[in-house]
DNA sequence: TACCATCCTGAGGGTTTCCTGAGAATTAAG
DNA sequence: CTTAATTCTCAGGAAACCCTCAGGATGGTA
């Protein structure tokens, strides 16, 4: 088994136009795995591990974009959140809360764009969460895409949650939303199934790597029951999304 | 298919032609709050935390509208209001009163086409006040909107209170009708239970999701007894109003 | 061809999510 | 004060979903 961090960087996505995301959690493997999966994507990424050192990276960073622990060890994240927004940060923040936490005040959290994510979350999730907050409050610069992801004749809705494959509407779990969403971000690339399995499945998952085959199962039997087979199988390696004359 | 101005008005909505509004609360949570939530939809928002404050940014800021708490530090939000009308601004007025405060003298109190809304409000409820009043008091440029949202044959009409679906009158609770609100505006995307709570219902709500279910339920015995069934909802994510057309 | 590792997929059990009816609690109206 | 409307909680059941497992299929290699 590879650890985490390798098997992270695998996927190169470019022209991302740098934009800057402030990762604060005072957990350090957790702020590193967000901060390592971010980087790969494009994101230029700073960590802090409490609120006050947050406050004052923010300072000079100027981050496009939070992702804030709620629970931090010297005060609570809604109040970082305040005070940058006093203080003319005009930001749009995901939050990262605990499942159970006790009713721990999680109410309005979605109110100004901003959003959250529950731990323990899925990469994929917490992506793509972060760059819809990023269109939502307008810091990108690169102008809405729609929301849609497209590959061959498939077609992606973030905002619908609808699928389609050559116009028909294909009903989608949201595991497997989640890991064609992944496929098609990598298009033509090939993934491992360790890749998968961190991106798309929650960080604490202890089950193996046959799930994956399962539920590539599941989507073949969804989307590729129309012509042309889209996933391929690379035996030893992994999957690809692709076209067939791409051989 | 809905046009994409509709579809973003809730979300980011273009050409509000930057309406200032000014809030004066002594309460920094709360003006955070508003501000927070004016700013996202499109007004140009400042903020005050006593009476002599606001006076004093009004000189500059000139704002359109305000959002007045009653119960301010140093005087009176009625007095506040008075001066402001004295020294020539001619502004609407949305005052936030606490529920237990006397409503006559509050209605009183709001001549012209003042209002007032109750703490604890919720979003939904607070932003439909004030565009209501900026109508009212002219203050709008633009924006000579119907008054009424539509989607397929569904009909909902903010000055009246109405509801039709295909032709016929629908009686909704208060509650109801903020929650179809929601789902109209925000028609054909997905709306998650977190973001229906915190806009839909009172800031200091503090159950779980399941009233959503609940009332989401009351809703679709009411307007999904006709044909086709317009609301959805999508597993692990959470609602959609759309038509059946993509199948 | 025979063998082995890898992959595919159907079946089934356990869990989670969602829907809805019933009723308590609160509020508004008569 | 009584009644009605509305809001909210709760819990049972149904459906969807997640995951494990194992037998069969496939591909590479000796």
């Amino acid at each position: 088994m590879t650890t985490l961090k390798e098997r992270v960087s695998s996927s190169q996505e470019v022209n991302q136009s740098t934009q800057r995301i402030l990762v604060v959690d005072d957990e350090s493997s957790i702020s590193e795995l967000i901060a390592t999966s971010l980087k790969f994507v494009g994101f230029d990424v700073r960590t802090a591990a409490s609120g006050s050192a947050a406050l004052q990276i923010a300072q000079e960073f100027k981050p496009h974009a939070l992702i804030l622990d709620v629970m931090l060890p010297d005060q609570n994240g809604f109040e970082v959140c305040r005070q940058l927004r006093s203080e003319g940060h005009n930001v749009g923040v995901l939050f990262l809360t605990a499942k159970d936490s006790v009713e721990d005040k999680i109410a309005g959290l979605t109110i100004g764009g901003d959003d959250y994510v529950t731990k323990p979350f899925s990469l994929e999730e917490l992506v793509a969460r972060l760059r819809a907050l990023l269109r939502r409050t307008g810091a990108t610069q690169v102008l809405a895409d729609d929301e849609k992801i497209r590959f061959a004749d498939l077609e992606l809705d973030e905002a619908t949650h609808e699928v389609r494959r050559a116009g028909n509407l294909i009903d989608l779990s949201p595991t497997e939303f989640l890991l064609l969403r992944y496929l098609m971000i990598n298009a033509d690339r090939v993934v491992s199934k360790s890749q998968i399995l961190d991106h798309v499945w929650q960080y604490d998952f202890r089950g193996d790597m046959g799930i994956v085959e399962t539920y590539v199962s599941y989507l073949r039997k969804k989307i590729d029951i129309y012509e042309p087979a889209l996933i391929h199988t690379v035996r030893g390696v992994g999957y690809r999304l692709r076209l067939p004359a791409g051989k």
